[in-house]
DNA sequence: CTGTTAGCGCATTCAA
DNA sequence: TTGAATGCGCTAACAG
């Protein structure tokens, strides 16, 4: 008995007996299966269009046995890059039919992997997308395999056999510095990133590798630790330009940094970049909303986030594919930095 | 033929056998159902958590007729905004085994409504978040009503048997100019936000109510259109500078507008707040990168978010619960303000 | 190339 | 206070 359900919404039986043919073969058309005659699929096509028939997901996720999902995991790095790493994976989401669930977590937690664990479990996540720090975390990363959880990284750092994306920021870091050094500076300090970060690490090999490339002597007291805040920038600043022979160029290791380091040189009435020349990393807003306007490296964050998740698809599909994808940068010349003054 | 599985997790069946209850009594246990005796409340609980039993949320909505999932709408605001509020619906989701998912918008786009139309239909949202402008648009709310889908407002005005959050923002405008004005100010220029947000025209009404509460004439020179951004508080900026009496304050629509004028200030050599008070709105972490820090109004952002969430939640489960709670503001006193120069 | 059958794991009747 | 049966809408395995 065809019932025709006035309530409701139409379900793929409704497309099938309106189309003449078997359920099967509406599946078939939807999920863009083989074996279907072309005339069949227009005919279905035209029963979906017609009755507007839209996917139940429960039920797909249920009889399909996944759960149509994944989820970025995450530790509050800034809004900026989050927000945009989040548009990324959203957009790779949508074309795949594919549903985003966040998953905020703390780093420091004594039970951060016990937390992204039971966030698997209870939405039965198909894959994962993860970003720094978690990226650096080898325990995590073991935990995830012994799970048989395919996830992709976002990463600065090329783990032999992982999937998602890497920036390669140690050339970058190289390129701004050797930047500086070309204006004329040669005492240029660096503050750097939170230590849990593996691309603290990166970025600081970057700027030591360009003074030495350039035959400048690696000074220690130049070198500052911070933690990719705009306080620890400011502490930065302070300790360097207090120093008594103060570097004239600081590159900080982000963006946010940056803007405490520009604030510790306004503070005590140096102008930015006439008596210092400041630059930071990832071009988030703040780097153009301040005055002056900081030079910095800028990384494709979104894009980022999208092709990452693309082989997070590609391997839940199939474990063996999926690669690590290397992504371009490209140096923002602003206003934070210019030629060394000859007189100081 | 208990057939033990030794593969897979555990189902509910699974918990009833070991419980030695039926199905149903485990599913009145695990949705808080009431008519169970303690005694088999615990020995269903003990059951639960020795098979370590994770409720399927992909049967439990096809069974349940109800997908247990929220859509936050919005249409990129400031990233620390949007993160802030996501934060909280996703406490408020989280707490009530709801998920989020994500539904970012044109606003300006033709098609926007369709667009919303065709994420509630995907996702089979039980109920949206609406964010500012969102919540301004008449003919987007009056679609969802048709559609008979439940949602809840963050938004600056109160509408008439809306449910959601409110923040009295003619109040905390009112404060914020009159505290200008008790520093001495009487030429106070203001940016306003973008046009299509309801909070601009509210931030507007709230700057006029004070001057005219001081005794201080409204000059329509001084008000300038904007749109929430950097740009704008730059361009607005400089007009309101290039006065022939120019003001010697100015209350920016919001944070980034503010920094804007702080630019647009330095630009011609003019020391904020020496010269000139600049305050915005938002307290969004801009507004103490900057240097100066900027004087702002604070709004409980991440608690709005949960809290609307909460209301949105109560009326899926009745249609006529859930109501438009008011929150509360804080003004900040920073360094971007101060007393006005008595020479000029 | 297409159709038939049998669940996926849960909530929801209704009866006990 | 509890339980047995039925079906949510779809995909998977197998037949044709």
């Amino acid at each position: 008995m065809a019932e025709e359900r006035t309530s409701g919404r139409a379900r793929i039986e409704d497309v099938a007996e309106a189309a003449g043919v078997s359920m099967k073969t509406v599946s078939r058309v939807l999920n863009q299966e083989p074996n279907v005659r072309e005339e069949t699929r227009r005919k279905v096509e035209a029963a979906v269009a017609k009755l507007q028939y839209r996917p139940n997901p429960s039920a797909r996720s249920l009889a399909g046995q996944r759960s149509y999902v994944v989820a970025l995991i995450y530790d509050n790095p800034s809004s900026n890059y989050l927000m945009e790493v989040q548009g990324g994976v959203l957009d790779a989401c949508r074309a795949s039919h594919y549903n985003l669930v966040l998953g905020p977590v703390s780093y420091d937690h004594p039970d951060c992997i016990a937390h992204i664990t039971d966030l698997i479990e209870h939405t039965r996540s198909d894959g994962l997308v993860l970003t720094p720090p978690l990226t650096d975390d080898v325990k995590l990363l073991g935990h995830l395999d012994e799970m048989g959880v395919p996830f992709a990284s976002i990463s600065p750092r090329t783990h032999r056999g992982r999937i998602g994306v890497t920036l390669d920021e140690h050339g970058a870091v190289f390129e701004m510095v050797s930047h500086l050094i070309s204006l004329g500076h040669t005492r240029i300090g660096h503050i750097k990133g939170h230590p849990d970060h593996g691309a603290s690490e990166w970025r600081h090999a970057g700027y030591r590798e360009a003074l030495k490339h350039a035959g400048i002597a690696y000074d220690t007291r130049l070198v500052i630790k911070g933690e990719f805040s705009y306080d620890s920038g400011v502490r930065g600043g302070d300790r360097l330009l207090d120093l008594e022979d103060p570097p004239t160029a600081i590159f900080a290791a982000n963006d946010d940094t940056a803007a405490g380091v520009i604030r510790a040189a306004s503070k005590r009435g140096l102008v930015v970049p006439d008596d210092l020349s400041v630059c930071g990393f990832d071009d988030t807003p703040i780097s153009r909303q301040i005055y002056p306007q900081i030079t910095t490296v800028r990384q494709p964050t979104r894009e980022m986030g999208r092709v990452a998740t693309l082989e997070l698809l590609k391997a839940i599909r199939d474990p063996n594919a999926g690669e690590m994808v290397r992504m371009g940068y490209a140096l923002q010349l602003r206003e934070s930095t210019s030629s060394r003054r000859k007189t100081r």
